[in-house]
DNA sequence: AATCACTTGCTTGTTGACAACAAGTTTTCA
DNA sequence: TGAAAACTTGTTGTCAACAAGCAAGTGATT
């Protein structure tokens, strides 16, 4: 995975600056995972981010700021594509039906790249340190995702297909916290849990005990 | 909290070398407690937490050999306790009942004692990091757990309670991953989550879903 | 019950690894 | 060609871990 790093475009100029910082930038980010996926975050340096990444010890502080802005990066960038995933999957879907597409489309992102999700996990686990520096960006995240699923919900009492008496807030955090734990522990241990099928039952469930049965 | 270090029993006699290292353990994990949650895992020195315990820098490494031995302990610790909060309020119930009642349980310890609530998620989460020294702790622990709520599942299967067509695993796997996940939404942001109300929902979501309604 | 050999609790000296910063060198660009 | 940006190297202070030593407790022997 790790090469020296380009000095030439593929039309055999040189590259520009703002090539050259993408390249590097990049570089540095897949060492990054690849480190973290070896070493876990703590015992994994700046220095090896660095050279891994086929430059010298010194270039990922000084492009990032610090080993936590680097951290902070990794974690924007494996947010973007995972909210790839989503919106492709989801779109403007709502209700029981954008909550069950999103599990789906979970499963699929952890199956398609584990390694990222993986990462993505470890991440957040340390956004839980007190004055961790990208604790701001895990709870901005886990935020907006709450947000979101609220909005399903409340589209989806608007439609008559959830119940009246759902609260939005409540269904919104407890779907996010079984996505967030079930996560964790698939990391933890990957055996001790059937993400698959889990994710089938929390989908019967959802629908068992959100659907409006009224008679109209 | 912190104190010098205590050099005669109670009845004035000098300590016993059993009683000199249980005082100075709980000391140990107590300022390792604190100081978890000022600084987080990461910025925390086994050299603070030996000087706040009112020792020397080096007592922590030797007693518990390394940070990440004495992070394990700690862990443990706390784990005791909200064990033990468990079989006082559960005891020997089991079915929906058992999982409703240990939701409150989680609710009480949390309310109880915040402090070691935070400090366990913040050990977990390190768990969660590749070659973290206590991982296996946390997996062990969350394994524990899962088995748990899969036995109370079964019981109410066959005291009729729950439906048939319920996945004992996959329910345990569910309610774990939402208890983890919601102590970590409310870990990282306080305000984003409304434990107690969200718990209320749970609770009911779960009579819905597992409750078997076929006649008899 | 006093002493002495031994064990255990605890402290201090030291080393190597590391993050961060600052001052330098090379590459691009106008 | 000289300014600016990308990148490297020198350096410093902090930290975990280990090892060597000191002090307090223990228990067998007399």
């Amino acid at each position: 995975m790790s090469t020296d790093p380009q000095t030439q475009s593929e039309n055999g100029q040189s590259l520009t600056q703002a090539e050259r910082t993408a390249i590097s930038d990049k570089a540095m980010i897949d060492a990054c995972i690849d480190l973290i996926l070896e070493h876990g975050t703590d015992k994994t340096t700046v220095q090896a981010i660095g050279e891994r990444a086929g430059y010298s010890r010194g270039l990922a502080t000084y492009r990032f700021g610090s080993k936590a802005g680097l951290y902070d990066e990794v974690c924007k960038s494996i947010s973007r594509r995972w909210l790839g995933y989503l919106k492709d999957d989801v779109g403007d879907t709502v209700g029981i039906e954008a909550m069950c597409t999103a599990l789906d489309s979970f499963f699929r992102f952890v199956s398609d790249s584990p390694r990222e999700a993986q990462v993505l996990q470890i991440l957040y686990c340390g956004a839980a340190s007190p004055k961790s520096e990208y604790r701001q960006t895990s709870a901005n995240i886990h935020q907006r995702q709450q947000d979101d699923v609220a909005d399903w919900v409340r589209a989806g009492k608007a439609a008559g297909e959830i119940r009246q008496d759902i609260d939005p807030k409540s269904v919104a955090a407890q779907y996010i916290a079984y996505i967030s734990g079930m996560t964790y522990l698939w990391l933890i241990n990957p055996k001790s849990v059937d993400f698959e099928r889990t994710n089938e039952d929390m989908k019967e469930h959802l629908r068992l005990s959100l659907k409006d049965r009224t008679v109209k």
